[in-house]
DNA sequence: TAATGAGATTGCAATATATACATATGTCCT
DNA sequence: AGGACATATGTATATATTGCAATCTCATTA
């Protein structure tokens, strides 16, 4: 890849990133693996719209899934959204067991 | 700030650098300040898109100028895009003493 | 095989965004 | 004052995004 591929990719990434639903959705992920239900009942939305961010996510190579029974396992699949995500958590000590994402119920 | 803020004004940020042109425009700034005309002939744009992005970047707190004689100096001023850029810069190698931004006529 | 639970997809309506172009403003210099 | 240059603003148009409800698919199990 060359400078501007490069920068466009990123463009891409951050972008995709820029929306609050779709950077809780990939925080909460970075942590730990889960599947949609788990991600609507923890972030409070409704399952269309996690559903929807997902797919955008997943269009974009930032995420990927495979099915398990009757549910899908999504992770991050992406080296730079893992670094920058990893460097906002580092940075603003997250690590996702206070709060908002502690609060997830776990579905395994 | 809240969890909640953080979270919404960091997808803010990423939303804006989420543009090929801003992105590059913030990259070349983090580098070195620069007035309008060197970015836009750096980047090949047209007066008017750089000067429209450079409005956005400034109305969302990403940078800020100063007018120095007939032109007007910017400089990054959001931490977050510094923290953010910063790490990919690092990440990639990317001085910006090369191809695209090395190219750059300095204009002082 | 019918029922159920987990997800994906689709169709709005509202809103936001990108870009081009023309024009306006502000500053410096003669 | 008037020209030259740097930057900002306004308008028009095309295109993309978002959230939600309804609907559809797929896998499991009664």
């Amino acid at each position: 890849m060359d400078r501007d591929q490069i920068c466009c990719r990123v463009a891409e990434v951050l972008k995709v990133l820029g929306h609050p639903v779709r950077l809780q959705i990939v925080q909460t992920l970075l942590t730990k693996e889960s599947c949609v239900k788990n991600l609507w009942s923890c972030l409070e939305l409704s399952q269309a719209t996690v559903s929807q961010h997902l797919s955008v996510l997943k269009g974009k190579g930032i995420v990927d899934s495979v099915r398990e029974g009757v549910a899908m396992r999504y992770w991050v699949c992406d080296d730079i959204s893992k670094l920058l995500i990893g460097t906002l958590m580092d940075h603003y000590g997250m690590d996702c067991n206070d709060a908002t994402v502690g609060s997830c119920k776990e579905v395994e």
